[in-house]
DNA sequence: ACCCTCCCCTAAATCGTTTCAACCCCCCAC
DNA sequence: GTGGGGGGTTGAAACGATTTAGGGGAGGGT
């Protein structure tokens, strides 16, 4: 039932060897010969078996994408992105969520490794980014995605993400907005760190105190903490008057509460978030957003992994750093 | 560099046989040897070539997911059931976006099945089911995804979407709403028109006219088509009291536009989706939405096809039919 | 007629596992 | 003391491709 490069050559009359060369060098083989065994591949129907390609040659043709939540569309479009380059280059995406969790991402390493996976993209979980290194080691190329390298020896593509803090908290000032606060998820995230880092950068600029700004920590960056913080903000004394989310879940979370508490947005209280995913416009009050080119982030990334081991021995660890791009709508506008 | 068995075997001074022995049947080796292979595992951080493995026993721990959009939430949900499924039997699960493009399934199902994948998760491009069935005369298992088998050789997962158009309808009948709409994709979709069938059959019972329902029939089935179809609602003369949306993404669309043209949701207009992604709930107005088990109905199709090969001979297919479910919120509340 | 080239092809080795028949040794039963 | 067991291990044959050294034949130059 399972057809073999051997059935092929039966067919066609001819060795192994010279199927093998029409599948991988069709220039050295006669016209005659390949038109014979391609007409033999087409009617068994045969498909190379990767695996036997690959225990020889040594090289797979797939590699492994860990985000840390693929519910967050901003992860899709990575996704996405990561996918379209690959499969342009005949390679398969294994995708594996690792929640966060350093066991579930080390569990999902050693699969990838098992499957000697041409390289990883990974958003690694901030408390372990050891395993990853150990992947070097083996010889499997990583590129850190969106959480730039500490590390020296792989390339990174990412996002400034403290620009990003920058344009939110510059762009809410300009509207005339003083009183501000930040939800952010937990500070041990790269992430939300380097936000509100440039968060604060604005208000020092600007001439104000950056502790001023208010920073409200939720456990996680979803829209279910993101209602939280909303309650929390409802629950306080002096209401801000605009608030810096780190990502467009939290903000979205945030939002629903305002709605439903009556708040006006943006009258009362402007909101602007981050990642700019499609729901961000679809919100029944548009969400104004910290754009990072999610799609083309993946697709760069995987592009660098695939072209890792083409140069393999002098091969020089790129970082690619995107800049974010703040898209203005209804959410944060000044309201008089 | 690379670490094989072999290795193992002479540092352990054992044969590859036993080591071989060792990894997959720990029981049939003396206590003794076995860990003084684990010692030598251990410390040359040995790990299987997967490779290897399935070229010598004909299957692939890897499962591919064919879906048409990775965007859509719903099927994040879908792939995140799968890929808990395929992880706790040791599996790895390959994501393909086909876009409703038969070109690029079919582009994916080759890579597939060079990988020789242990089976296939699919919710196949409406018109070109076919290559499908040419997975199974290659021993590839398959699960219909969502979609279901017209074909009666494969498992199938999926809801009864019929019966979700039902629960839209009766649910709108019963707050009072009489002037309905339906809001669809392409009705070549199988989903679309299930669930449009689903609505006439709810009118029918109500002892209405099932064509006094209006279709609005949108190229897509993503926000930005949601968007167009709340323009055309507006655009008509006599307007609906309710629209019942073929799923979330058009909902929140129409969502949108009813908000910014200040009609009052549910005042004058109530809206129901399908799906019940998060966002949906997180909505400025809160959607009633057809929610199916996304989640589950992707770790019950990784199950199966995880399954099958099990018992491969008299394997009998199952057809896993999940019934919807109507969560009710405000977007679709009697108001008076 | 001989030798060289060049082209196209073949045969065999190899990748890292799993599996299976054979074997070894020790102990027990008769 | 001989003949079975039987637990534990070994060695070699696969799996299906790629790769490389080499072979055969045609053609051309001298």
């Amino acid at each position: 039932m399972p057809v073999s490069i051997k059935d092929v050559a039966a067919l066609a009359g001819v060795s192994v060897g010279t199927v093998s060369n029409v599948l991988n060098r069709p220039d050295v083989v006669a016209d005659d010969t390949r038109r014979r065994v391609q007409t033999a591949i087409d009617e068994l129907g045969f498909v190379r078996n990767e695996s036997a390609r690959q225990l020889r040659t040594g090289t797979a043709r797939a590699i492994g994408l860990i985000v840390p939540d693929v519910s967050n569309p901003f992860f899709t479009d990575v996704a996405r992105g990561a996918e379209d380059a690959a499969s342009d280059a005949g390679h398969v995406v294994i995708l594996c969520n690792s929640d966060e969790s350093e066991q579930r991402q080390d569990r999902h390493l050693q699969l990838l490794v098992e499957q000697r996976v041409h390289g990883v993209l990974i958003t690694p979980v901030e408390a372990a980014p050891e395993p990853v290194l150990r992947l070097r080691a083996r010889g499997v190329s990583v590129v850190l995605l969106d959480r730039h390298a500490d590390v020296q020896d792989t390339c990174s593509v990412s996002v400034d993400h403290r620009l990003g803090g920058t344009l939110a908290i510059n762009h809410l000032l300009a509207e005339g907005h003083r009183e501000l606060a930040m939800i952010t998820g937990p500070l041990s995230i790269a992430q939300c760190r380097q936000r509100l880092d440039g968060a604060r950068d604005a208000l020092v600029a600007a001439g104000r105190d950056p502790d001023g700004l208010r920073v409200i920590e939720v456990g996680a960056m979803n829209v279910v903490s993101g209602r939280n913080a909303g309650e929390r903000v409802l629950a306080g004394t002096r209401r801000p008057d605009a608030l810096f989310c780190a990502n467009d879940l939290l903000a979205l979370g945030v939002l629903q509460v305002m709605v439903r508490a009556g708040v006006r947005v943006p009258g009362e209280l402007a909101i602007v978030g981050y990642d700019d995913i499609d729901f961000a416009a679809a919100a029944a009050v548009p969400l104004t957003s910290v754009r990072q080119p999610s799609r083309l982030l993946g697709r760069r990334a995987a592009e660098l992994v695939l072209g890792e081991t083409q140069a393999p021995q002098e091969h020089v660890h790129h970082h690619v750093v995107f800049s974010p791009e703040l898209v203005v709508r209804e959410s944060s506008r000044r309201f008089r």
